[in-house]
DNA sequence: GCCAACGTTGGC
DNA sequence: GCCAACGTTGGC
């Protein structure tokens, strides 16, 4: 099994929303970086879901991948904002994942605090100018963030 | 709102 | 293939 962790602006889809939801398509990424780390999503998969352009920016709960990448509909919809006219049905350029709600941390983990982290100091997320909207995590990272739930 | 850092575009 | 210009991300 391996660890991720997403980012998304609240304001548009949220922990909240995820939860009232169950689960969801992540669509909407246009990075090919990102767009390859979804498709090497496993079922089962747990994932980090990380607030950003927030009041609150931080790690807000997890989910887990329900459904492995599949074509992302919206890069056909040209009323959507993330329509591209490169894609086509016969080839697809944008993937995304289903996940599923897991839950919702009773505080959000606030990027401060990961950052005062020694033993996170490796962690892509707090790299200077990272911008990745999906990126993986390594057990040991993973075991010291709920690690910081606790306190 | 500011701005550093990054990715993409497009002229050459 | 280079690289300047531009648009976007995202913390503060």
């Amino acid at each position: 099994m391996e660890f991720w962790l997403v980012k998304t602006e609240p304001d548009v889809y949220s922990i909240d929303d995820l939860k009232k939801d169950g689960s969801t398509e992540w669509h909407g990424v246009r990075n090919y970086q990102a767009r390859n780390y979804l498709k090497t999503m496993k079922k089962g998969d747990v994932v980090f879901i990380y607030h950003s352009n927030a009041d609150e920016v931080g790690i807000a709960g997890q989910a887990a991948v329900h459904m492995e990448a599949r074509p992302d509909r919206t890069q056909f919809d040209k009323k959507s904002e993330y329509f591209d006219s490169k894609a086509s049905n016969e080839k697809p350029i944008w993937f995304c994942p289903k996940l599923k709600f897991i839950r919702k941390f009773s505080k959000i983990i606030p990027l401060s605090l990961l950052r005062q982290q020694k033993a996170l100091q490796q962690m892509k997320l707090l790299q200077k100018g990272s911008r990745l909207s999906v990126l993986p995590i390594s057990a040991e990272e993973h075991r010291i963030i709920l690690n910081l739930l606790a306190n």
